[in-house]
DNA sequence: AATGAATGAGAATTCATTCAT
DNA sequence: GATGAATGAATTCTCATTCAT
């Protein structure tokens, strides 16, 4: 069951498109085949089952973000810095794996109490590793703000993040770095305007 | 089947606890009505179907919301106080209705398209009127910065508003009002410490 | 179980009805209670089951029916007047039973299986030895055609006469009695013109 | 859902006799598989629904029994020879469809109440205009009594017919053929013997 | 007599998966 | 690699029936 890696890609592409547009459980298997062009059963040359096929694009995507997390982390980059950059990595991978981010934000919640996918869980640790760790780190810096929740400005972001995958189209008018911008100098600078204050 | 509103009341928002917590799909009937006590055959003595139940749950949510909504936006405030006052709503109702607002955050996109969810698209247009709209008139009015992409900003606002249902449990240590107060802080003046600016 | 006899008749007229119009298995017990006015539950103060409504209404009408038949055959009149009487008789209780005869028609070959049934096979007999010994009387006296396939015509007129129930309205432009006699008038001389033979 | 085009009529011929036989809503899916062979749910890999079976037997048999009918009427036959070739043609159709014709005769007058099985009520009034029209044209031209009620010779005509389908055995003592002769003899000279008149 | 909530058995249907070809 | 027929378990939903009020 390892022929052909492309075809592979190519499937799992197809399944996560539809796994993001109709939710993994409304996903018939029948429904990622016809989008494929080939029938249900032939499905299962390639993949041992559609939870297999959810398994894989979940878990590529996210050895591929939290490689891209480690390198901002290891960069050695003051707090805002590091935001900046975790902003801006995370905003590339959701450009790189649109679906994949799409569905982690829908299902990852109630997929991570089956053993399978307990790595997400995982996952979410480290992510709150990286930003709560940063955002402390800043905080006591006094490059962050010493009245915020740090906690749940960490929520904040974190969602705000993710849940962009929803509406981001690639390819669309905005770079994935012009979002990045956009979104750091409203949470780092506030949309209020300083005149007035 | 108008009788007993207490019990379907009852019965509506077991269901939600349900959904929200397993997606609506991922949910079975015989779920819900382990969870209400019944067996599953009866919820069809109050509801036509398990897509009707989750029909008046949306709907009844919605109702209340936008209900809530229009009174900030005839309360004639000035762009910031909306922002305010929308947000202060919105966690609100994510306090008084938890379970729908995670469902309409998870499921809206998809039930959009068939006709009986006709009206989730149609609150959504209504989000982005009153949101979008206040932000305009605050970047005109010289409230809100100048520089800001406020089609962009929209969306980071709105999501990171609906998104906290996700994570939010009413009665737990933060009032709604307690975190609409954070969250606007971080939003309108941003997490910078402003002695570095 | 046993109280006020005429609200039993009506709502078996009523259940009648709704069996003739649907089909037995097709008719709900919430369908006749909704067209007897009351709940499906509040059926069960007046008959033991769905089974029990369909059971009284063909034993009632077979019973009619059946001392109808005697009392034509032991009137001892020749066969060409007994099966005129018979015709008669048998429109007359059409009109009287419109639905249970429909019933009888639809249903009576798959339920006389069931041993609480059995009486449609006795009725079915009975009927049978009525019609059949008068045509082969009626062939033995020389009042019908000698070269009749018997058993071929018994079964054809039986079909024809209980079908009728099928179209025929009560109150309706033709009497019994006339339909009888423009029945019997095919039959017994035929519908080709005598002057062309 | 197109292929093996044989193995969907093996099944519908199944599916036709257990309806014809036990009423088709009182037919469990569960019971026609069993006589197929198979189990319930691989129904479903030839036919979307019962009712689309129940649909596919019905509108084949009355496809061709309305191709048989016309080419009867396009014969230019005077109305005696007609109504022999109507009759004659029938008796066929239901050696060759019997268990079709049952369940026509059974189910038509609550079905073609649905839109899905409308053609049943424009079949019934096809047979209507072949059958009256070719009795007026026997009246009118002397062909046919003309003391006849020509509507409720119509009923009863075409009720016999279609009747003969419930107690009609294929392969039985009796050929399509011969039923017809005898039937028309019945129908046309009658069954009274002419000494006596 | 009637209501309305509930039961429990079974119905049609769906669907992931298998497998001979 | 692909097909298409079949499986079998589960799912939504229906409905006759019961029963406390």
């Amino acid at each position: 069951m390892r022929p052909a890696p492309e075809r592979r890609r190519e499937l799992l592409d197809t399944a996560a498109e539809v796994f993001a547009a109709q939710g993994y459980d409304a996903t018939t298997v029948r429904r990622i085949a016809d989008a494929a062009g080939l029938l249900a059963g032939s499905l299962y040359h390639h993949f041992d089952s559609k939870e297999s096929m959810l398994d894989e694009i979940l878990s590529t995507f996210l050895d591929e973000l939290l490689a891209g997390y480690d390198t901002v982390l290891a960069a050695g980059l003051g707090p805002r810095e590091t935001i900046q950059a975790l902003v801006t990595e995370s905003f590339r991978e959701i450009d790189r794996h649109r679906a994949a981010v799409a569905i982690f934000q829908k299902e990852s919640r109630h997929l991570q109490d089956q053993p399978r996918f307990g790595y997400l869980a995982d996952a979410r640790h480290r992510f709150e590793t990286a930003w709560l760790g940063t955002l402390e780190r800043g905080v006591a810096a006094g490059d962050f703000r010493a009245d915020l929740d740090v906690r749940l400005t960490y929520r904040f972001v974190r969602d705000t993040v993710w849940v962009a995958a929803s509406w981001y189209r690639p390819g669309g008018q905005h770079s994935p770095e012009e979002i990045a911008r956009q979104y750091l100098s409203m949470v780092l600078e506030g949309i209020a305007s300083r005149t007035r204050t």
